[in-house]
DNA sequence: TTGTAGGCGTTATCAC
DNA sequence: GTGATAACGCCTACAA
């Protein structure tokens, strides 16, 4: 029965016989008699020794150890992240911790400066809003940090991007090729980086692809299933011939919404509306009818934004130059628009 | 601009001409002369310093560090305990570090072996399955360990636990009440925690309620939207009179490919068929129609294993009984057995 | 009030 | 090959 009282290799030196330099070198692997090896090795087990990280961490100053930081894990797209991140680094040994900031600006940036407490090795974070102050802590880190989301150009940090604007464009291009041109636009917030890269998106789009785009089919509200609802409720008050005859909704909460009206309504989806969710969450496919969605990439830009990290960590010759990577959108085709009605299996089993 | 390389309390000291001791009793505020602070305050200041985590970890031996382990974040069962657990802890000044084993066992023990590295102060896990090796860990785990998941009576851990049965018991009588009688079951491996017990619950239910049990309506198959397809298929192969006129399915997964199917056919959800679920996902009040779902409390399963722990966590004087907690489940009825067609508004926005 | 010194558990550099 | 010994950065008796 192993002692209760926690083993060092002082403890394990004292029981073989040996000093703590030769319990070290056995224990990291180095050229020892076979003898001492021996003793070492048994003392260590039956006292039930497992090396102290802290203690390894003050030494080598490397925690094993990398933070990720979003606003909230219960939204699906940083939820994506997540779960492409954490393979990648267990698999290079290193331990996650997560920070989920909720939609506080200040306590974003007090995971920023916190890296300086050096809990972490480095730092992957998907700011909500990209202040002046965050480029100052980005500028000042004393540890790798991977942004996800965009940076202005010239910032001093690697940075994963997602392009909503050939997303959006690839969205409404289908519709326009399926008839439609009276496309509505549903959008949460503009003063939050989703919201307003994605109206840029819809306006750019529609020009790129020769619509008219009508200002009374633009509602702004939250990311939520109601806004889709009201908006929807709004967008159907009119002459009907002023209705749309699409709906590109900026997230897939949205979209839900927006169908339950259109169900309530009695409205054919996509015969008579058809509806665009964006990032291709889990509901999409879920919903029914099951949602045409626009994916960001979430999944892949974890996984790019780890491996640029793990890069960096590995690389002690820092200095080189910042890196920035694109992910490519991709167009999810379902049912809402006339689509596949074959449901795909959802992702997370049980 | 501060200085790049690490500042530590030997900086300051030779920066404020004191001594390191001045120095440390400055920075946690022990009676100093007034101008000793105010100097040590602006060498700090003026160097940017940062107290460094390890080194104050390994000589309090505390890391203000909680680790939580499952199996999969991408379960939304896992992520409700997960949303819960990450504000309470950081509101107590934790770090959360979090393990995904995968369906893994062995990944499972070793993070329970890992705890004698000392990186976390305390460990929330929720295992696949209870192994004898993990009785044995937690026997011997040198830190407070809480279980989410039933664990044999007598187990010297924390243990907060679901009630199946009674949440089952809830569906079947709803059901009963809305006229049914042949239930059909979908279950996902009964070689899991959450199969085998919700194949006893469903099966104690039935008996409870006086109702007939027939193993024909009764299908196993994994805790995915397949299995549910397929299970339903399978049901209304043979005689239209031995059809199913409700299905319970153990998770909300599985009950959206029961719906997939029953729409395929053209029957009516729920006048010919009522779908129930089990976790009371999200997917729930996505699908069409909403999903009457039985909630086990993941949330408050969560949110109690961490106040378990903390608990644990600042009563040094241990040796406690080991505690156990009981959820209670909730039916939450929706339009698939002719609840309310309102749609709630989904949990996470953007 | 302040400084010196020892120790938390490891790793690594010396001599032997 | 092995054993003292000095860091890593911090806290804290103890002595001044």
């Amino acid at each position: 029965m192993p002692s209760h009282s926690n083993p060092t290799i002082t403890t394990i030196a004292e029981s073989a016989g040996v000093s703590i330099a030769s319990v070290s070198r056995v224990l990291n692997g180095l050229p020892v008699r076979d003898a001492t090896e021996r003793k070492v090795l048994a003392a260590a087990q039956s006292l039930g020794y497992v090396p102290n990280s802290v203690a390894r961490s003050l030494k080598s100053s490397r925690t094993n150890q990398v933070a990720f930081a979003i606003e909230d894990i219960g939204n699906p797209v940083y939820l994506a992240m997540l779960r492409e991140i954490q393979p990648v680094l267990k698999q290079a040994g290193y331990r996650l911790v997560l920070h989920s900031t909720g939609a506080d600006l200040d306590e974003e940036l007090e995971v920023l400066r916190g890296l300086g407490q050096r809990y972490a090795d480095g730092l992957i974070i998907s700011p909500i809003r990209v202040t002046p102050e965050h480029l100052a802590e980005l500028e000042r880190a004393t540890a790798p940090v991977v942004v996800i989301g965009s940076l202005p150009d010239g910032s001093p940090v690697d940075n994963v991007r997602a392009d909503s604007r050939t997303g959006v464009e690839m969205a409404l291009r289908h519709l326009r090729d399926l008839g439609r041109r009276r496309i509505g636009f549903v959008n949460g917030p503009l003063d939050t980086v989703p919201g307003r890269s994605r109206d840029a998106a819809f306006r750019a789009g529609m020009r790129r692809w020769g619509m008219v785009l009508d200002e009374d089919l633009v509602h702004v509200g939250a990311f939520r299933r109601r806004t889709g609802a009201e908006a929807t409720r709004a967008l159907l008050a009119g002459d009907a011939a002023a209705h749309p005859d699409a709906l590109l909704c900026a997230n897939d909460l949205i979209a839900l919404g927006a169908l339950d009206v259109l169900r309530e309504r009695g409205l054919r989806v996509p015969e008579e509306v058809a509806v665009v969710g964006m990032d291709d969450t889990d509901l999409a496919a879920a919903s029914w009818p099951a949602l045409t969605s626009v994916s960001l990439g979430s999944a892949e830009r974890g996984r790019r934004a780890a491996q640029l990290l793990l890069d960096r960590l590995a690389d002690p010759g820092s200095g080189r130059e910042p890196r920035v990577v694109t992910v490519e959108p991709s167009l999810h085709v379902r049912a809402s628009t006339g689509g596949d009605r074959v449901a795909d299996d959802g992702a997370a089993p049980r």
